[in-house]
DNA sequence: GATATTATTTACCCTTTCCTAACTTAGCAG
DNA sequence: CTGCTAAGTTAGGAAAGGGTAAATAATATC
C-alpha cells in the first residue's frame, strides 16, 4: 500500500501528464508545494516501487502500475465529489476540498457502496470521467470553448479546473454543465469571446476562462 | 490543529478513562498498539499542548481542553457511523472501521451537513451518545444486562463494544437495539444468564456478553 | 522491612518526508 | 564552441512518531 504522501505524488503525476504523460520535477514541485529536492527523492522512492519511470535529468513518467494506482485514487476522488453533490446537497464548488481528504480512505466497501448508490456514474460533477475499477480512464473528446468559432453552438460539458473561485465565477454567471452556448464573436487582440446562453444574450468571457471550459458539438 | 496520531491518543484517553478520567500508560499502549516509551513521549507532547495533565508515575488525565477536543473527534466518529447506517445501508458491524478513518477529516462543513441530514441525532447506531458541538457528552444512565436480576424486564439500549465479531454474534441471535429482554435466571458459577426476547423463549448468554450489553428499565 | 515484580521513564536509534545550501548537467545565446 | 542560466541533483539536517534496552520508581509479597 502507498502512503498518503505517495498517493498525492501519484495523483499529481497523473493530472499533470501531457500527451506523452511527461511531467517535470519543477511542475510537480509547484503543484504539490514541495521543494524540488524533496520531490526528487520521493520520485526515486516511487521509481524503486516501479510506479514511475525515472532517468536522471529526464522528464518523469508513470509506469503502467503507477497509472493504475493513480487512476484508482482519482476514481475515489471523483466518486466522492459526485456523491457529495448528488446525495448530500453540496455545490460543485465545495466538493473538491472534501474529496481531497476522502480519496485517501482505505475501504473498498465504502467506495463500492458510493458507486452503487450513485448508479455507477461515468462522470463527476465537473464533467471529468471517473476511472473504472481497474483505474482506466475512458477519455471523452471535448473541445475547449476557446477553440470554437463565431457561429458555433456547443454544449458546456466539463471544466478543467475546479477551484472554488472559478466555479463560483461560473455560478454567478449562470454557467452550469449541460447548458447550450452560442459563440457570437472572438477578439483577436486578447482572445476574449462574446457568447450567449440561457437568458444571457451577450456575455464576454476572457480567454483564461474560455480555455478552461470544455464543450461538445451537438 | 492536532495531528492524526495526536487525535488517536486523545480519543483513546477519552474512551479508556474511568470515573476519575484516569488512564495508565500501559492501557494506552495496549489500546493503541504502540510501545509504552513511545506513548510516554507523545504524552509529554500532549501535556505541552495542555491537552493532558501529566505528572511522573501518576495516571494520565485529559485536561478540559483535551476532553473537548477528544469529544469533538468522537462526535465526528459517531455522526459518521450513524450516517453510514442510516443513509448508506451499512450494517452496524461494518461502520466502525470506516468511521475510524473518516473521524480525522478536517471539514466542519462536511460534518455539519451529516448532522443536518440525520436530523441532529443524539445517539449512534450502537446506542452511544453523540457529543455536542462543544464536545460535551450527555451521559445516559444505563444498567449492564449482567447487573439485572431474574424477573427483570429491560430494553436493550446500547452496547459498550462495537467490534465486528461481537456485533455479528448479536445479529446472529436477533439481538438488536430496542428489543425487550426478560431475565429468566442467572448462574452464580460463571455469571451466565438465561433470557428470553423476541421469538426466543430461552437463550443463554455468557457474562462476557451480558456485561457488554446496556439496558434501561421501562 | 526486604525483596521481587511490574510500570514508568530515560537514553538512544530508525524511518519518513520535508527542508536549505551547494553542486552538476542540459540547453541556449552569442 | 564557450559560457550562462535554469533545472535537476547531492549532501546534510530537522521534526514527527515509531522502536529497544536499560534504569528507576512504585507496588506487591513474604
Amino acid at each position: 500500500m502507498n502512503t498518503y504522501s505517495e498517493e498525492n505524488y501519484l495523483k499529481a503525476l497523473f493530472n499533470l501528464g501531457n500527451e506523452k504523460g511527461e511531467v517535470t520535477v519543477q511542475e510537480l514541485s509547484t503543484q504539490l508545494n514541495i521543494k524540488s529536492p524533496s520531490v526528487n527523492s520521493m520520485i526515486k522512492k516511487l521509481a524503486d516501487k516501479k510506479l514511475v519511470h525515472y532517468e536522471s535529468y529526464k522528464p518523469l513518467r508513470l509506469t503502467d502500475k503507477g497509472k493504475k494506482e493513480a487512476g484508482l485514487i482519482i476514481r475515489k476522488h471523483r466518486l466522492t465529489e459526485m456523491y457529495l453533490v448528488q446525495k448530500m446537497e453540496f455545490g460543485w464548488e465545495q466538493v473538491h476540498e472534501i474529496a481531497e481528504q476522502v480519496e485517501h480512505l482505505q475501504s473498498p466497501l465504502f467506495f463500492d457502496k458510493i458507486d452503487e448508490l450513485l448508479g455507477f456514474p461515468k462522470l463527476d460533477p465537473h464533467g471529468s470521467p471517473i476511472p473504472d475499477k481497474q483505474g482506466k480512464v475512458q477519455w471523452v473528446e471535448y473541445t475547449k470553448l476557446s477553440d470554437n468559432k463565431p457561429g458555433d453552438q456547443v454544449k458546456l460539458s466539463a471544466v478543467t479546473h475546479s477551484s472554488d473561485e472559478f466555479l463560483k465565477f461560473l455560478n454567478a454567471r449562470g454557467l452550469h454543465l449541460g447548458i447550450m452556448v452560442n459563440v457570437i464573436s472572438t477578439e483577436p487582440f486578447d482572445g476574449s469571446m462574446t457568447v450567449s446562453y440561457g437568458k444571457k444574450s451577450r456575455e464576454t468571457l476572457s480567454k483564461t476562462v474560455t480555455e478552461k471550459l470544455l464543450t461538445e458539438k451537438v
